[in-house]
DNA sequence: TTGCATCCGGTACCCCGGTACGGGCTTACC
DNA sequence: GGTAAGCCCGTACCGGGGTACCGGATGCAA
């Protein structure tokens, strides 16, 4: 029955992540501070490759580790993740539309067939938007 | 006819830049080294917002500053720029799909009310997609 | 019990794109 | 010719997400 505990290099591997990252996510409080054997390792439950692979579909998803961090802590008290989700719903939205118009402006400009960009900004036809307004915070 | 010359702080607020920045590209070889004046006080040709304006959009199309170092570069010498922004185009593509899958997810997410992440992870009916692949360095 | 893989902690370093600070010199204007 | 704004350079720092290296201690198996 006992869930067989797991060592940083076997919980790395388990999770496809590096064992300093392990420490580093423990220093960032996202991990927390496992058991240790009498001579000081760690000693992982076995769970917490489950919650490494929730902390990596978090990033996917296109949360930094700081709101990772916050999102679990939230969990382990009240609730909120829905209304963590929609919000980051918005913003994957956003960079959706602004990812869109950089397709299309890239489009125009292969088949413009400005060669040179310097050049190309002086010309009428240049599709490549100079003026552009900043939408926020440069995407991370 | 003369161009004016811009000093560093109305070139920076011209192209909506700081002033440090300026240096930071000139560093960087971005930005040639402008003249200077007899004191030392760089002096741009008026042109030099065209080209921070050029970065800029750059920026904005997912360029990298190395690679619109790399760009600018090409342009004086032989051509290359459709091919590139065609490269550049797959990506932002492949850049669209991820985030259409990652918008799709957290939909999913909010309307299954899943309301704390690491028990959710563990239920059959959870969206999050924990086995992700990983596709490509994590979404500048 | 010995030998080797693994792990420890601390610290330093990487890329990316900037931004800030401090002491001192120019420039511009009155 | 004074004064204030602007600019110089060097250096350090920010945030984000890790990775690398070190000397020394542990774990485990033969």
């Amino acid at each position: 029955m006992g869930e067989p505990e797991l060592r940083s290099g076997r919980l790395a591997d388990a999770a496809g992540v590096n064992v300093q990252t392990l420490r580093y996510y423990e220093r960032r409080g996202l991990l927390p501070a496992p058991r240790r054997s009498p001579g000081g390792h760690r000693l992982y439950p076995a769970e917490t490759v489950t919650l490494l692979r929730v902390v990596k579909a978090a990033q996917r998803l296109g949360f930094t580790l700081a709101e990772v961090t916050d999102l679990l802590a939230a969990g382990r008290r009240d609730t909120g993740l829905r209304a963590r989700a929609r919000d980051k719903l918005d913003e994957v939205e956003r960079r959706l539309a602004d990812l869109a118009v950089v397709r299309d402006t890239l489009r125009a400009a292969v088949s413009a067939g400005c060669d040179d960009l310097v050049t190309c900004a002086g010309s009428p036809h240049c599709p490549l938007p100079f003026t552009g307004r900043d939408h926020g915070p440069a995407t991370v």
